[in-house]
DNA sequence: AATGAATGAGAATTCATTCAT
DNA sequence: TATGAATGAATTCTCATTCAT
């Protein structure tokens, strides 16, 4: 039994130990890796947190580099999934288009905020000449299925003509990019706490410039948000 | 005895040569971490790419620690400059403007994917925890000072009628956001060459919807580009 | 139900079994000790090799150490075995001397030579140190038989006045020296298959040695072999 | 300076005490390698027994293995400098030609059982199957040349008409299985001190049975010993 | 100022062995 | 009886750093 499986259902309960384990481990590792990087941690932290012995991960994920490649996978595929859910709320309709807009970016810019999310993202900037693979294997499991299903809610709404969208995967990533990439330089990277509603005042005005650019020209929108007074930086 | 850098006449060989040292040094230290990250950059990689003897790292630098920051600060201090002088060919009429907002944001993304700015990135990225103040000091000396600069310059054309912007500081943001945050993607975060022209369709699409936004309301943008086709994702 | 080769009515099904495991573990061991040497064999490679799991070693054997003194000293023993069935052919009598004595040491050497030999002198020789006991052990249950039952054969023939031995014991080993050693040497410590009938050469040359040596004086030897040419080296 | 390197004559004082914790670790692993055989060596006990510290070893000899071919091939040119001295004294005429013999295979047989080269043969044996150019190495720059030489000595007194040989080379080696092969059994490999003269009687003994083997037919061979009583097993 | 040499601390990985089932 | 899982101990090797020159 090794790194791909899936637990079998009904687990004896020896087999549910040797999970057990296997999680502990897993959840340990992403700790540590989050904190130290990958060349910094070593497997005597993570066994130690993991509460098991050094050999056992050995067991279990078979190296270093395999569990590295592992607890990132894994991380991000959770994290992924979370993320389409949120668009199970995206607007259809005009009507609280804004609203609706505002609603999912700030679900989505939470996601991306989560500790987990950030982990991943720091140490797949940090690894990324080392594991290049990884980039790709994390965002065709990852990013790149959201900007498609988000790609899809917009050529949607702009078929029904609430968007003026030519190029809906474009307009994806650039909602993406105006609700959330100021973001991590204010949190240093994720690594410091955002103030109270930092995230959602980038989140209306992303969503703002978005509607600017992108609502149908004729478009009554209903809540034109007046210019707001410039926050601190 | 010690002369600075205007013409001194005599005395300098030796001086000279240390200097030839340190920069020998400070560069190959930036190609090792590019390469390899803090963690496994060893200083005997550094002390051979430079052409020197270990002791002599310590005896310019101190600590790989403190070599690390020093490569840091100094190399961001450098892409700070060359992506400030880009701002001095920033539009100041309406006339030109879309073509003067993509001149800029062509070369200002060209500054970004400078193989040296996306290893200062890939590192402070890395590094994050371990150096927390280093992130704070880079972008001080470097990404806040042009965000403060470029929100100058799209104030003026606010103040000039030419666009309608409330928050230049998130203007400049979003601009940056626009025509660069799908780049790293892309290139697997600087990892692998971008094909060409990617780039410039990025920047004109980001241009393209900033102006939708920003443009003034009234505002006879003279060459307002028609929905582009949809290219292949 | 399985049956053995006796007709025990009851009981041996499981027994059976055992005893192939307990062969297969033994069998898997001497393979594997053979290629990697005490220190560097796994009881992981050899209970793969053997197809039983780890533990079943322990059960069956006890200990690494003492499955290689089982290991070692059963091979011993059934290549003794061998060795002295080849001198059931030993020749008493003057006629066909030569070449029953070339016979003889044809298929000792083939004895010697065998895989299985070679690679429990080797792990002897490897191990003289940390089980001192074992070469003893093995000796008298292999090499030390042999040599004493080849004396008396030799001196059954000095009694009847074809060979002139004063002392058979010394003769006997020098009669291995002559017909064997130099075969190690050609064949990297068995570790390298000998060219065609280089063994053969060697033989003939050795018992032509010894022939000359201790043919009885007046001794019609009736096919001094006349002096070889010399072989390429 | 690496491996290879033979001291610089004149060595600086530095250059001294290098070259003192090169020799030291060299002789502190032959020691090492020699009780424990090559996988049960730790580089811990060597640069203990060394009296150095441990990357002191990877800075003098680069890795375990290599250090190990290092100790192997110089202990056997060693030895086989000291081996070839021996053939100086060889017999040059049919007068005290027993007596000469004896004395030089006496001498050989000395070199043969010392300490270090005992354990350079243990170690061969036991590392064939892993360094098997190992053997080959310290084969061609030891016993080989020392059989070539002995090969010459005899070839010149069989032209002298002193001793009767077709084949020198062959002889060579018939000469040393005579003298010596029945030592390493009696000793466990080197393992256990010989009683006193245990070496001289197979010494005398082979050079016998090498006599009437290849004494000049008609040769008045000045002693012809008697046939000695048989010794004990 | 520059360097060759040396080292203490710590890295990943493997192994013989033992439980609990 | 046979086994999957777990582990303490030990291995080779690397690294940042310091001396003596």
């Amino acid at each position: 039994m090794r790194v791909g499986e899936t637990a079998n259902a009904a687990g004896a309960p020896a087999e549910r130990g040797r999970l057990d384990k296997r999680r502990a481990i897993v959840e340990a590792a992403l700790r540590v890796f989050a904190r130290n990087g990958y060349a910094e941690a070593s497997l005597d932290m993570i066994a130690t947190e993991a509460g098991v012995a050094k050999p056992t991960i050995y067991n279990h994920l078979g190296s270093k580099e395999n569990l590295f490649r592992y607890v990132m996978t894994t991380t991000a595929t959770r994290s992924n999934a979370k993320a389409l859910e949120v668009l199970e709320g995206f607007p259809k309709e005009a009507g609280g288009l804004r609203g609706g807009l505002e609603d999912v970016a700030a679900r989505l810019v939470d996601c991306y905020c989560d500790e987990r999310s950030e982990a991943v993202r720091r140490l797949l900037y940090a690894e990324a000449l080392r594991f290049p693979d990884l980039y790709d294997a994390v965002r065709a499991s990852g990013a790149d299925q959201f900007i498609e299903a988000l790609a899809g809610r917009l050529a949607r709404l702009a078929n029904a003509g609430h968007l003026s969208i030519a190029d809906p995967v474009r307009a994806a990533n650039q909602f993406i990019a105006l609700v959330y990439e100021e973001l991590p330089v204010r949190s240093t990277l994720g690594t410091r706490p955002l103030g109270p509603d930092e995230a959602g005042e980038v989140v209306r005005a992303g969503v703002d410039t978005f509607l600017r650019a992108f609502a149908a020209s004729g478009g009554g929108d209903e809540s034109a948000q007046p210019p707001a007074p410039a926050p601190a930086p």
